[in-house]
RNA sequence: GCCGACGUAGCUCAGUGGUAGAGCAGCGGUUUCGUAAACCGCUGGCCGGGAGUUCGAAUCUCCCCGUCGGCUCCA
């Protein structure tokens, strides 16, 4: 990595006050909105006049004049205005959504504006010194964007694009998205056979294939195992309930776009569930509770449905109907503190052992419109501060963010490629007992209202998945692998051994199959398994067959050994141990 | 939902007004092979759907559906 002389986001934000300068050379009367730096790279929103938009053609023609700009080395020039000088300055621009940022500025502020050649802009900086300073950079894709992400204010044009401070930068950059378009899930997931999505079947519903329903068992029993051990107690409950619960629950009143429409049974109306948390509500209060029962954590891995707008599904990772290893913890308000310390601990260690080691912790606090009383955000927001902090994990808290019903603290792991995605959540939840009424008894003979809590640690088996095939590029770690060893007969005089050690495998409970379309050439064979991503091809020719043993081919390193039976067993049963 | 782009064989893509193509996959045959693609042949398409323009539409126009990149929201 080239050092640039001055920081990548000053760079950005130059190189995006430099796309705005080609812009209105281009599109005179084009308005402008905000064109910020961000995660590699940068953009602008402009109003184009007349209700033109950017099309992809554009995109050249904007980036050819970005480089004559730049050849002319039009300086960035920093000038101070008062708040009035300024507003007078964009409304004689006609720059309305510059006159309404100057606005909300407190009147006592000085003002700095910037110009780039034609380009005249309300800009804190600080920028590069002129246009040819910024080294490389490349324009992306222009997207609808509306003002301040509100969907009633008009629509603006967007423009992504990336600055680096040298073209080899740019290029390992060009290269590294290139390298996620291959490991896409929903390319992956195809290549592997995983999962299917159908226009048939409808947007965002998942037809989980043999491979990949093999790896979700995997996971499931692996979460049911972990929930067991640290005193979860596990539920089944329905897909549908009557409307009337949703009402009680307050769904139909936060939740309802969401929620899919209702259907008619015997003059009764029923809705699929969007959330589990009324069903295990219920079994909570089937009957009495004491405090000698708390904590009582009911989880269930839970099928829910919500509508989602048709714009906003992606492959696994967003999708309408998914499935929440969701959790509920009734209990006491000095268990508070404790149980979300053990959902903590259960995070980091179900995350470390799918190969995710960064998390991420942010806190979200009272919004100003929340359920409760003050005690109880008092309470909740110290017991998840202080349960994060005694596990010694780093957080950022986002006031406002939480909840009506409850504040809560949102996990995120970072992938192999550096992306952000999130999974766990803990959410407290004041709206729910109220409704339902819930209670226990305590020690001292009288009822008492329990505390309820919210969460779920992959968030979504689908989109965890897509998150884990993302992460492996598709070559998952051997214990989720679908198959894990592959016999490969080097001709078909072998097939007899070869399945033969399949069944000794599948005996001592491993994944494995024969290579089955005999004919074919080693070579081609071997190719296949690697293509499939099998991490282990066992060679049988007729050497091996001899001596009792595998030629074993790890396709991940490529690397070759002969082994044995029982050495192959004991280095399977190694590597698929619980670290 | 909104803005833009795209939709041709299972997959990746070529074809821009004149008889629908390639590679891979699939199927059949030959080959029985020592670590990333054997050889020969065959099948496969309402060119996303509908309407229009035209002597003639995969190609031009309009509408609809879907996918992709964004906006918003979120598991």
């Amino acid at each position: 990595m080239s050092i640039p002389s001055v920081d990548l986001d000053t760079l950005r934000h130059s190189a995006a006050h430099l796309m705005a300068a080609a812009v209105v050379e281009l599109f005179p009367g084009a308005e402008y909105g905000i064109g910020p730096s961000i995660e590699d790279g940068f953009y602008y929103d402009f109003l184009l006049p007349g209700e033109a938009r950017f099309t992809d053609e554009d995109l050249p023609r904007i980036e050819a004049r970005m480089r004559d700009i730049q050849a002319r080395h039009t300086p960035y020039e920093r000038s101070e205005l008062s708040r009035d000088q300024a507003l007078e300055e964009f409304r004689r621009l006609q720059q309305r959504f510059k006159v309404e940022l100057i606005e909300r500025i407190p009147k006592d502020e000085i003002i700095s504006c910037y110009r780039t050649g034609d380009f005249f802009d309300l800009c804190r900086g600080p920028h590069v010194t002129e246009a040819g300073a910024i080294p490389a950079f490349a324009l992306l894709h222009p997207a609808g964007a509306y003002w301040h992400g509100d969907e009633t204010q008009p629509m603006l044009q967007r423009i992504y694009g990336t600055a680096w401070g040298s073209q080899a930068d740019l290029d390992a950059y060009l290269e590294r998205l290139e390298m996620a378009r291959q490991r896409d899930h929903r390319r992956v997931g195809r290549e592997l056979d995983m999962f299917s999505l159908s226009e048939e079947l409808g947007g965002g519903l998942v037809l989980w294939h043999p491979n990949g329903a093999t790896v979700r068992t995997v996971i499931e029993d692996y979460w049911r195992r972990e929930h067991r051990r640290r005193g979860y107690k596990l539920v089944y409950t329905p897909h549908v309930a009557r409307e009337h619960l949703w009402e009680v629950s307050g769904h139909l009143g936060f939740f309802a776009e969401e929620m899919y429409g209702p259907m008619e049974v015997e003059g009764d109306r029923y809705r699929i569930k969007p959330m589990s948390c009324p069903f295990h509500i219920l079994i909570y209060k089937s009957r009495q509770r004491s405090y000698r029962e708390l904590p009582l954590r009911l989880a269930e891995l839970a099928s829910v449905y919500r509508f989602q707008r048709s714009g906003t599904l992606h492959g696994l990772l967003r999708v309408r109907g998914f499935t929440q290893d969701d959790a509920h913890i009734f209990c006491t308000e000095e268990q508070a503190e404790p149980e979300v310390a053990g959902v903590l601990d259960l995070v980091r260690e179900m995350m470390g052992r799918f190969g995710f080691h960064e998390l991420e912790i942010d806190l979200s606090t009272r919004p100003a419109k929340a359920a409760g009383e003050d005690r109880m955000w008092e309470l909740a927001e110290a017991a998840l501060e202080r349960a994060v902090k005694s596990r010694g994990m780093e957080f950022q808290v986002n006031p406002g963010e939480g909840a009506f019903y409850g504040p809560k603290v949102d996990v995120h792991i970072r992938d192999a490629m550096g992306r952000r995605w999130q999974c766990a959540t803990v959410q407290f939840d004041f709206n729910e007992p109220e409704r339902f009424d819930l209670e226990y008894i305590g020690d001292d003979g009288a009822p008492h209202r329990p505390i309820m809590v919210h969460r779920t640690l992959l968030g979504s088996l689908e989109r965890f998945f897509g998150v884990l095939l993302e992460h492996y590029a598709g070559a998952l770690p051997v214990w989720l692998s679908p198959v894990q060893v592959q016999l490969v007969p080097v001709s078909d005089d072998q097939l007899g051994y070869s399945q033969q050690l399949v069944e000794e495998l599948e005996d001592a409970g491993f994944r494995a199959e024969v290579y089955d379309r005999p004919g074919r050439q080693l070579n081609a064979k071997i190719r296949d398994g690697q293509l499939a991503k099998v991490p282990y091809l066992a060679v049988v020719g007729r050497r091996e067959v001899e001596a009792g043993t595998v030629h074993l081919r790890d396709t991940r390193s490529g690397a070759q050994v002969a082994l044995t039976k029982d050495e192959l067993l004991d280095r399977l049963r190694v590597e698929t141990r619980p670290s």
